[in-house]
DNA sequence: CGGTTTGTTGAGACCCTTCAAGCCCCGTGG
DNA sequence: CCACGGGGCTTGAAGGGTCTCAACAAACCG
């Protein structure tokens, strides 16, 4: 911990401390940043804080200026309907980066809603005041990367609410969420905690709660996953792939893209 | 046209200069540059060249480092499944930016298909080496626009293939595209061209060609919209809007945003 | 002019939705 | 302690939206 060895600097300690550690191992592996990267991050990071499922996040119009790093829990981005309808767009996972933008000055799009509760920790405006202290390079490259994974799940989402089944949606969902978790080290052995209620996963894929109830069966049913409580299984991971429309073969878990 | 008259530059003249003044215009539509930014688009601009319709402007995977303005024609930004059905993710118009990434280095994500003959025109790489020739805050301005409303397309495209019913679906595409038409000046009195067939509508919005026609003929049938040959005219726009899922009241003419 | 693409129409089947009801779990309050 | 209520999960039945298949007309193109 040579961290709380520099002079002059007011790290925090203890489990405040490891928060802002676990932000910055996150943040390590979008991309490579530079050490005094890292210390700027762990200087100007905020405490955690904790917002309850329901919770507006961060509301639609609102500038991108405040970047924050999902610690635990998940959020939606969200677009309601005049009628009522929602569409979630994407969902941010532990480890994800929300509230900014490689973009000075853009704006939010759509709201961003926690969909259980959900712990952040706030970091400084990563593009904005970027030259003036001079750490650029490293933590714009860590908002490209973001910004394009981001973009690559929009991509699949559109195909997935598109031209797919409902049996193959799921699996398609199921899969990228699996990918994802994998990626931040939150499933081993096929296996992961799903925290969202079924009315969640229908909104995501433009489906009937009713709907997503008897798909999910018949994945059960198929022996392609198995579920108790909120843990999910996958027992037949060709098979879901296959139902994904990857193409067969590896389940891409060596590859470095998001794409499915 | 002072710019025949700069000393030292092979500018063009004739059509092939008008080409280039076109597709000037259209950059300078997405964001305002500098004088000498002209100049450099102007000197480093290819001249158009022309494909024929179905054939694959860019391969995914392709860098995207050779940037393009349509001139005229349409283009569809598609994925393939391995069964054969086809995912169109976005529209390319006349006047829009392919071929190109704010962020250095980026891959296409998708193929992009020429839907009907398309003519362009080839801009030098504006993201990689700009600090190095002094064009960059103009130029980096025009391409984070022209990703922004990229991104706000890919929004709409999710929750247009997601949560909307068939005729909705159809209506929302309608009207973004004659939105997109007529800030690019090609829509006139809420009529425009619509050089694309039913299959291609089909698959951007996810459903059969059929049932595609039998929506176009109810609208029809509800004097939302009148079509002779590939001129489509809107005929009875508040409805169009309301149909489309957006907040009742103007047509958004007047906003600033994409967003429907 | 023939062949291909596009638009159109009908009939039947299938996927998915809606409505309704019941169950289980859990937190709340009496 | 139990009663109560709410949210999530499950199930059945009926209906509708959309698909597939098939055929044909019309437009387009070489």
């Amino acid at each position: 911990m040579k961290i709380l060895t520099l002079a002059g600097t007011a790290v925090p300690f203890g489990p405040r401390l490891e928060r802002r550690l676990a932000a910055l191992r996150h943040i390590k592996a979008l991309a490579e940043i530079t050490e005094s990267e890292s210390q700027f991050l762990l200087r100007s990071a905020s405490d955690a804080t904790s917002a309850p499922a329901g919770m507006e996040l961060l509301h639609v119009g609102a500038e991108l200026n405040q970047p924050r790093i999902i610690l635990s829990g998940w959020a939606g981005l969200s677009v309601f309907l005049p009628d009522g309808r929602r569409q979630l767009l994407d969902f941010a996972l532990p480890g994800d980066l929300i509230g900014t933008s490689p973009r000075a000055g853009a704006r939010a799009k759509a709201s961003i809603i926690c969909l259980t509760q959900l712990e952040t920790i706030k970091l400084p405006a990563l593009a904005n005041g970027l030259d003036a202290t001079g750490h650029s390079a490293g933590l714009l490259h860590v908002l490209q990367v973001a910004q394009d994974r981001f973009e690559d799940r929009l991509l699949n989402q559109i195909v997935r609410n598109g031209c797919l089944t409902a049996l193959e949606k799921l699996c398609s969902l199921l899969l990228e969420l699996y990918l994802r978790l994998h990626r931040a080290g939150l499933a081993e052995q096929e296996t992961f905690e799903l925290p969202i209620s079924q009315v969640i996963i229908a909104d995501a894929l433009g489906l009937s709660t009713v709907h997503i109830n008897r798909t999910f069966q018949q994945l059960k049913r198929d022996r392609i996953v198995q579920s108790e409580g909120h843990r999910l299984a996958i027992t037949n991971f060709p098979a879901l792939c296959r139902l994904a429309g990857r193409i067969a073969g590896d389940g891409g878990l060596d590859k470095d893209t998001d794409r499915i």
